[in-house]
RNA sequence: GUGACCGUAGCUCAGUCGGUAGAGCUCAGGUUUGUGGAUCCUGCGGUCGCGGGUUCGAGCCCCGUCGGUCACCCCA
């Protein structure tokens, strides 16, 4: 009798059972209160779509080795989607000129990967995105999306001792590449890679690493410069592009009152090539955690890809393991209880009337979960007992024949006779 | 993709020098049919992840493989 099939779930994935599946959902609704009160709309797709929409601005690497695609039984090469950007890009596209602007369009999609399950990264995770198109003002909307960045962990109840959001500029590290290196722009990646790193590698480590990638010694040392002087940097030299944009946006992250919140970090960079401004990660801020928790950015070519007319957008996506992580490292979200009101128990050859007892206190408004077959008595009550009921209602013929249910509270004991009238007050102030 | 550690009952784990497999918890029963929880008793439950090798003999040693965890790599 050993061929039985494995009860595990595929690699990288998770089972969630009723305990795990509160959690997510309780994490989920909170994520939803959040971004619908700045007026996010919520929107899903298919969890399939056609690989193109991923080869057009997605790097190689993802599509390659990352992505579970397969082709159907009509040729065509399919995906299971790694990300949500490409998919809401294309909605947008869709009805790009009867959209109302600007467009606020959340969702918590699953997302494929086919990668090496490790600490916080599975094969398969859900992720909120949130997104802004068609701004006015793209500073603004800038803004907006940093607010929400910070309003989702202060909505679980953290403060800035918890997080940090950390901003950059794509454009200003790329005007240095150009104007200031002159760095060919196939040399950009390789160094902005480097830059990356700096925090985890020695400065004789991180200087050598620049000088093999051709860096001469006075181009490493603007880098230093860049990397250490924070904004200072960024005053003195006004004439790299994006520059007035960050200074404006961390003026209005103050003004706005975020600036315990939101620092400038010239050594942010981000993988995704579609990033044309604005580029953000959220810290965790526990020394035993100072993991990226989630990010996003500016990307206002994407549209590009599926129609002629353009639109600006910036948006973000947070995976649900390491936000899930956060929280539980921080305590600020435990699973809920069940949300429900009595056990009803039933006596032999009786068992229909518990069953329409049960009818008229569901339609009255209770969640009623009833024994499923007239079994020992005591059985019945330890049935609710371990599901954690704290009230059992019985009512045979006797009680029956009296209008009344006898009411059972199993943490005291105590029972009582009362009507179903009764009941359901009881159940409503509780 | 690289490396380290791990895989024994449904769960958490023990298993000495290589000598025929253990505990706790869970689960199912136990004072006769309208009242649970504690204790006690009994019972169910294992091809030791899988495959090969060494050996008289392998849960234990060796090789491979699959899965898990962690750290790198790559990076959402």
């Amino acid at each position: 009798m050993s061929n039985l099939l494995s009860t595990k779930p595929y690699k990288g994935t998770r089972d969630f059972f009723p305990e795990e599946m509160r959690f997510r959902t309780a994490m989920f609704e909170t994520l939803a209160k959040t971004v619908e009160s700045f007026g996010y709309e919520k929107i899903d797709a298919p969890l399939i779509e056609p690989l193109d929409i991923y080869l057009a601005k997605t790097s190689e690497e993802i599509v390659n080795q990352q992505i579970y695609s397969f082709v159907d039984r009509g040729e065509r090469k399919v995906a299971i989607r790694p990300e949500m950007t490409p998919t809401v890009s294309r909605m947008v596209a869709q009805k790009i000129r009867e959209l109302p602007k600007p467009v606020r369009w959340y969702s918590i999609p699953n997302l494929w990967r086919y990668e090496q399950p490790g600490k916080g990264r599975l094969r398969e995770h859900w992720q909120l995105n949130c997104d802004l198109f068609g701004a006015a003002n793209e500073q603004l909307a800038d803004l907006e999306i940093l607010q929400l960045a910070c309003e989702i962990p202060i909505a679980f109840g953290a403060n800035h001792n918890d997080f940090s959001v950390q901003v950059n500029n794509r454009r200003i590290l790329n005007s240095i590449f150009e104007k200031k290196l002159n760095l060919s722009e196939e040399k950009w990646p390789e160094v902005a890679r480097i830059l990356d790193k700096r925090l985890k590698i020695a400065e004789s480590e991180f200087e050598q690493m620049l000088a093999s990638a051709g860096l001469s010694a006075s181009s490493i040392e603007l880098l230093q410069d860049y990397l250490q002087n924070g904004t200072d940097f960024l005053q003195k030299n006004d004439d790299i592009d994006g520059v007035p944009e960050l200074l404006s946006l961390l003026h209005n992250l103050e003004k706005s009152g975020y600036q315990n919140f939101v620092q400038y970090a010239p050594g942010i960079v981000r993988g995704f090539d579609y990033y044309t401004g604005l580029v953000f990660e959220v810290f965790d801020q526990n020394p035993e955690n100072r993991r990226s928790l989630f990010g996003g950015g500016r990307y206002n070519n994407l549209i590009g890809n599926f129609s002629k007319d353009s639109l600006n957008a910036v948006g973000f996506g947070m995976g649900d393991v390491t936000f899930a992580e956060f929280l539980k490292l921080h305590d600020l979200l435990k699973t809920p209880p069940r949300q429900m009101h009595a056990y009803i128990a039933m006596f032999e050859g009786e068992e229909l009337n518990a069953i329409q007892l049960a009818t008229r206190l569901r339609k009255s408004g209770l969640n009623i979960e009833t024994s499923v077959g007239a079994i020992k008595l005591g059985k019945q009550f330890q049935e609710a007992e371990t599901k954690g009921y704290n009230f059992v209602i019985l009512q045979g013929s006797t009680e029956a024949n009296n209008n009344v249910v006898q009411l059972k509270n199993l943490s005291t004991g105590d029972q009582k006779s009362v009507s179903e009238a009764e009941l359901l007050t009881i159940f409503k102030n509780a």
